[in-house]
DNA sequence: TCCTTACGAACGAACGTTCGTTTGTGATAG
DNA sequence: CTATCACAAACGAACGTTCGTTCGTAAGGA
């Protein structure tokens, strides 16, 4: 394959950038098509509609996550290592794929109503594993007893849905000292 | 009959909802005209241009943190106290003005260029706010000497900021437990 | 020869906004 | 107490533009 023809993915690509800047009803498909030298109705041949990109993004999004928290999981280990692993692992979703990201976080509320709950649901299951990790190191004593998993769990992924809207990777603040630090910071409330 | 008429303040006030509901873009001036009963071109007695409504509810978002963090300062005390005062002023604007700080923290980008480095600049300086009062705690050993006053503000404001995304007043925490939660969640992380 | 890709014209709908006109109301004058 | 007036609020048609999308057509690799 010499030429340099658009695929689909290019499409998807081209429109999580631009959604994740501009939003989706601030991104017109024209816009899109001049992001990937084509005109507006030319991406119709890969595409199915506007809708349907974003349901595109905002899924590979959804799917990141899920796949993260799962590899965070399979590893297996003590709660406290096993939250660092979450959130080393979302870090790397975010830091990897930050216009997805920003899509995911910003933009799954303009999905018709059936995608959108769709989407909530799966954000309500990569939580659970952040309340799961929690309730069970407060089961096994290793974090404080009055820690209420379901608002930690909240406080935690609240300062990680952030990163995307301030870290800047070429700033003074490294990946690997990121982890360190939201690590530390949340497991500060939580070790007795 | 008594004709409820509409004040410019009543538009502002709707655009907030709306805005805050659906986006910026994802809002039309029929839209806003139907949330007070009349047409669109109407509210055009009221308002400059669609983008001024704009201006106008991103800036009473960022009068009201502002106000906040002054009121909350004013009070003087130790770090830990101002911080907690601090996060009790920012819950209270989200939690009493939801719509516009909802619009405040999502559609400011939406804004043309000038006003939004003014909404920026202001976001920084309330930053500062919590900025400074944690590098006070450091430097009179209230707080870990290790702690990052520029990280740990982010770390906090992600959670502050966050809120409106899930809090839900009639829910099982109120709005004094969200305050101990989210100041007891701070400042485990900067207590030596 | 297909099949994918892209064009470019065109569609109807919706967009933000303008404008001349109508309506209701409160103040004022007789 | 009523008639008149000024004015803000709202209407509704219309503006030029942009929107998402469709369609017939052309080009060029497999």
């Amino acid at each position: 394959m010499v030429t340099a023809r658009n695929t689909r993915q290019d499409v998807v690509e081209a429109a999580g950038r631009l959604f994740a800047e501009k939003g989706y009803h601030g991104t017109s498909m024209r816009d899109l098509g001049r992001e990937l030298g084509l005109l507006g109705s030319s991406l119709y041949a890969h595409v199915e509609s506007k809708q349907d990109l974003l349901v595109h993004v905002v899924e590979e999004g959804a799917h990141l996550f899920q796949a993260s928290a799962s590899a965070a999981l399979a590893a297996g280990g003590a709660p406290g290592g096993q939250l660092r692993q979450l959130i080393a692992g979302h870090i790397g979703v975010v830091l990897g794929n930050r216009d997805v990201v920003r899509t995911y976080l910003n933009e799954a509320r303009m999905l018709d109503a059936e995608h959108r709950s769709r989407v909530i649901a799966a954000r309500d299951t990569y939580e659970q594993a952040f309340r799961h990790v929690i309730a069970a190191g407060v089961t096994d004593g290793s974090f404080r007893s009055d820690v209420d998993p379901k608002l930690h769990s909240i406080f935690i992924l609240s300062i990680l849905n952030a990163i995307e809207r301030w870290y800047r990777p070429e700033g003074r603040v490294g990946r690997n000292r990121l982890v360190d630090e939201v690590s530390d910071f949340a497991l500060a409330a939580l070790k007795r």
